[in-house]
RNA sequence: GGUCACGUAGCUCAGCUGGAUAGAGCAACUGCCUUCUAAGCAGUAGGUCGUGGGUUCGACUCCCGCCGCGACUACCA
């Protein structure tokens, strides 16, 4: 419709002012709530060329594409603003086409579509998941699905981080203080088990630094350098590289306890991948990628015999690609992990859902393998979104400060289970089946209050404050479509049928217009959000479409419609909306229970 | 020091490529359940859009300076 708003204005512009204009000047916007109109156009470019008042414009432009354009019912102007009302033929033919569409808003994939894969959870197996991981994890399948409904093929990858430094600290401290005890003793998820031990380390490391500096005057650079507890870490990553058996059994055990660990909260969250890179088993890849170009002399060796490219040419500074001590690196991996995804997948385009804190990471890895010839290296993308924080401040796993994954998730089931008590609308219900429900609204709190902010905003989450279930939120939009569902329900026990084929001998009410216009928007909000990789795009359309439905409840009845054929015009539109409500949630990776 | 983000109501956030009187939710206060599910609806109150310039018919939106907060600038990940 828009394209035929401009094409006419064009012939209009054309006709009334002998002036041939590009319609990418010309704006169709929809019409804002308050005023009356449908579609409105802004006609302040067009004075220019019309040399005449805005209103006078609008009023011309208007009278001529209201001729030429039978869906135009009328039109009024307000200042500079032509807002253009449809005709309720145009809404009723709208409204069929779009229930026969059971896809509607979708775009099917075809030769053309492109495959894309999308890496993102990236768990390091030194410690559980939390607060920031699960943005990570929501955005990550949000992407995905959204970019797989908008016709793409898309894979999504996770990479475990277990290997490197960090994951011998924790198998380090471990050895130093556990006495051989396994997570089964305390009855601890593996995850948990051996992130406390990660903590314990930087403790103890923080000590020694601290103790060096008093004792010998050190600087702390130099003391962070020299701690013997770090200097046995740096031992043990060698080993593990040199297959040392032992250190490399100790670390397939403690992976073993944190990879079941994680299991059951990607269970919780209902989050799978298409395939899982490790990258203990990228990091050769990566090795031999680094040693190749030193061979090519596309690197440099310093005295101590780290390997590093300089980038000064790219206004960047020096990147050490592997240790003096031949160890590799956390971008040794990617480099290889890269080269590897693409010889598995020959992908159009590679998006890394990683934080902010990482952009220079991304930008010199990207940088490195152009400069290493791969040239699907520009096709690489990193997806960077902004850090959740605590009010005092980032959240340390280090230092323990964290919003922890699984505490949150228990957490937010108990909080549903209480309020579903409270409300009592379940009691009735099967008990699997109302645990389930109660899931679902739990998560679905979770998920949306994470997603609705704009991904690359940093965010705040004050753990004082509970995760709210009214208002904006996942329940509010999952409780609209029980009531959509409740009255579909009571229309089939009333053997209320409806068909498609619509009468129209009534006024469509502002409210219904309303509605209508917002279905209408629905595939535009897709590509939208497809475009800007923004679920918050979707959870904000969402929420706006479904607190429209509520005032429309609200204030008409939709089974005591007396008007059969305008019962049978409210029973599709409402069951369109269930539809669109459903479909958003589940991009948003949010289930929608039928009664709550 | 350098690079990059961000700064909208007490709090958490919307505000599309510049467009009509800056919007929601939470928290506070007031109404509405013999009527399709009140996890809802309606209303009151709350703002010099960090600040100073510039571009424009028009700036929360674009450009520059300043202030504030943060991330990055590791032989950590």
């Amino acid at each position: 419709m828009e394209q035929i708003l401009k094409n006419a204005i064009q012939q209009a512009v054309k006709h009334l002012y002998n002036k041939e204009i590009d319609t990418n000047i010309l704006q169709v916007q929809r019409t804002k709530k308050e005023f009356q109109g449908d579609f409105t156009i802004v006609v302040f470019p067009l004075l220019k060329i019309s040399a005449k008042k805005p209103q006078e414009t609008a009023h011309e432009i208007g009278t001529f594409i209201a001729n030429i354009i039978p869906e135009i019912k009328n039109f009024n102007v307000i200042g500079g603003f032509l807002n253009i009302c449809l005709s309720q033929n145009f809404w009723s033919n709208f409204l069929q086409k779009t229930y026969r569409n059971e896809n509607y808003g979708t775009t099917e994939k075809n030769l053309n579509s492109k495959t894309i894969v999308i890496e993102f959870s990236s768990p390091n197996t030194n410690k559980p998941l939390h607060l920031g991981h699960l943005r990570n994890n929501f955005l990550g399948d949000a992407i995905a699905k959204i970019l797989d409904c908008t016709g793409n093929n898309v894979i999504k990858v996770n990479l475990v981080n277990d290997r490197g430094i960090h994951i011998c600290k924790s198998m380090l401290a471990w050895k130093k203080w556990a006495n051989n005890k396994i997570p089964t003793d305390n009855n601890i998820k593996g995850d948990h088990f051996v992130g406390n031990y990660y903590v314990a380390f930087d403790k103890e490391y923080k000590k020694q630094v601290d103790h060096l500096i008093a004792q010998t005057n050190m600087d702390i650079e130099v003391a962070k350098k020299n701690a013997p507890i770090i200097l046995e870490a740096q031992e043990m990553l060698q080993k593990w590289e040199n297959n040392d058996p032992e250190t490399y059994n100790l670390w397939k055990t403690m992976n073993k306890w944190v990879l079941e660990g994680f299991e059951k909260t990607y269970y919780q969250l209902g989050i799978i991948f298409d395939k899982t890179y490790y990258e203990s088993e990228t990091y050769m890849t990566g090795k031999e990628l680094v040693i190749n170009a030193l061979q090519n002399n596309m690197l440099e060796k310093s005295p101590d015999g780290a390997i590093f490219i300089d980038l000064k040419d790219q206004q960047l500074d020096q990147k050490i690609l592997l240790r003096a001590d031949g160890t590799s690196v956390y971008i040794t991996q990617d480099l290889g992990t890269a080269v590897i995804r693409y010889n598995d997948f020959n992908f159009d385009s590679h998006i890394y859902v990683v934080g902010n804190e990482q952009d220079y990471h991304f930008q010199v890895l990207k940088i490195i393998l152009q400069k290493f010839g791969y040239n699907w290296a520009k096709n690489l993308q990193h997806f960077s979104y902004g850090m959740v924080e605590l009010p005092e401040g980032k959240m340390k796993s280090r230092e323990g400060k964290v919003v922890d994954a699984d505490d949150l998730i228990d957490e937010m089931i108990q909080t549903a289970t209480q309020k579903t008590a409270e409300l009592g609308k379940l009691e009735n219900m099967e008990d699997q089946k109302k645990q389930l429900t109660i899931k679902m609204i739990a998560m679905a709190a979770l998920k949306y209050f994470i997603l609705k902010v704009d991904p690359k905003k940093n965010m705040i989450f004050n753990p004082e404050e509970s995760i709210d279930f009214n208002g904006n939120t996942g329940p509010f939009i999952q409780y609209a479509n029980t009531r959509i569902k409740s009255i579909l329900r009571n229309a089939k026990e009333k053997n209320i049928e409806y068909k498609n084929n619509l009468n129209i001998d009534f006024d469509i009410n502002n409210k219904e217009i309303n509605l209508l216009s917002a279905i209408y928007e629905f595939p535009n909000i897709l590509e939208e959000a497809a475009k800007k990789y923004s679920p918050a795009i979707i959870a904000n359309y969402i929420y706006e479409l479904v607190k429209e439905f509520n005032q429309f409840y609200h204030e008409y009845s939709i089974l005591n419609e007396e008007n059969p054929d305008y019962r049978n015009f409210r029973l599709i539109l409402i069951e369109i909306i269930s539809r669109i409500i459903e479909k958003s949630l589940f991009l948003l990776g949010i289930q929608a229970p039928d009664k709550m």
